[in-house]
DNA sequence: TAAGCGTGGAA
DNA sequence: TTTCCAAGCTT
């Protein structure tokens, strides 16, 4: 017996489903891969043009794995969770290492490259190669929460546990790569967070949720924590010739791998700041001018950021290195740096950001 | 098992 | 202005 969600599903894709997404077009295991690493927690309209300049910069699996990761994550300044950047180089490393630049057509082989899941190794069987896979992302467990009613958050095992079975379940034979888009599709244009398109949906005639007109309650809502408040001083070093200094920051931890402005702990107050970069940077400085600040707000905690600017007046006692440059605003810009640099860079200096 | 990891759109 | 959360994965 088929499933009737499907065919009702795929017959809804065929005349209202996204079929010219970039990623759509001269399709291959490659294409899809980027694209689905680049749609993680991240939306269609933002990863659009960062697709086309990945591409065009990056053609193939053996391109990317040839290009210095610096590369890779310039390409990726803006788009968020840099780990991702890092995960995509090293598993272009890996394809052509371990597998002769060709992708593995397996879910298990797949998910050992580094950054695919099992969710994004099933698009890829999916959508790359046609082979049936079942798929898990956010629209999918909103369609699936609420059409079989299922209680509770999706961030709990038991919860994700009862969707994947239901994913796995639903997914057909046949049209595979069109029955995982017309899915995410229906999530993202017609089962949406709010204000639900109940009318227009495919399988409203069964869904659990919306007979019992309850599509709010599903999925269930994650608990809510406090976020922390954090604090830091984020320092615009500035010699005399215009340059700024720039720092890579560690592998791991918020910004991973990032150029960033140079950090110092807010514990040393404004008036300790320039005693600070002597001792901690090897630099001299001037005075501190103060020139605003702003609240950046991550999904963990809340991050006030006091940006601090000091004319170096000694000579720049920091080498160049791989993990110190001195460089022209311009310059930098070139280089991977995350959201709050790239404004204090990027903003006149006489806008008050507080 | 749960926390950590970014950014921007939507409400 | 604040909160939620979007084509999740790693540790």
């Amino acid at each position: 017996m088929t499933d009737s969600f499907a065919d009702r599903l795929l017959n809804w894709y065929d005349n209202h489903g996204r079929h010219n997404l970039p990623w759509h077009h001269d399709r291959n295991a490659y294409r899809v891969w980027v694209s689905e690493i680049m749609l993680q927690q991240t939306q269609v309209a933002t990863v659009i043009p960062y697709f086309e300049a990945f591409m065009a910069s990056f053609p193939d699996v053996q391109a990317l794995a040839a290009a210095p990761v610096d590369d890779v994550l310039s390409h990726w300044s803006g788009l968020g969770y840099y780990a991702r950047a890092r995960n995509l180089h090293k598993a272009a490393r890996q394809v052509v290492d371990e597998h002769g630049g060709e992708f593995p057509q397996d879910q298990e082989t797949l998910e050992t490259l580094t950054g695919i899941g099992r969710s994004t190794a099933a698009a890829i069987i999916a959508q790359a190669f046609g082979k049936r896979a079942a798929i898990l992302d956010g629209n999918v467990k909103r369609v699936l929460a609420r059409y079989h009613a299922v209680p509770g958050w999706p961030g709990q095992t038991p919860v994700l546990k009862q969707l994947w079975q239901h994913a796995e379940q639903h997914t057909p034979d046949e049209r595979v790569r069109d029955y995982t888009q017309g899915i995410m599709d229906l999530g993202a244009m017609v089962c949406t967070r709010s204000k639900p398109a109940c009318e227009s949906c495919p399988v409203n005639n069964d869904c659990q949720a919306y007979a019992r007109n309850e599509t709010k309650l599903y999925p269930g809502s994650k608990p809510k924590k406090e976020k922390p408040e954090k604090t830091t001083w984020m320092l615009i070093l500035e010699d005399n010739e215009g340059r700024i200094l720039l720092e890579r920051r560690p592998p791991s931890g918020i910004w991973g791998g990032l150029w960033s402005l140079p950090e110092l702990d807010p514990a040393y107050g404004a008036e300790e700041l320039q005693e600070a970069c002597e001792t901690k940077l090897g630099l001299a400085c001037s005075d501190p001018q103060l020139i605003g600040g702003f609240r950046h707000t991550f999904s963990h905690y809340h991050l006030h950021i006091q940006p601090a600017k000091l004319p170096v007046t000694g000579s720049t006692k920091v080498a160049d290195a791989d993990s110190q440059r001195w460089v022209h605003r311009d310059q930098a810009l070139t280089l991977g740096l995350p959201a709050p640099t790239r404004t204090l860079l990027t903003e006149p200096e006489q806008t008050t950001l507080l």
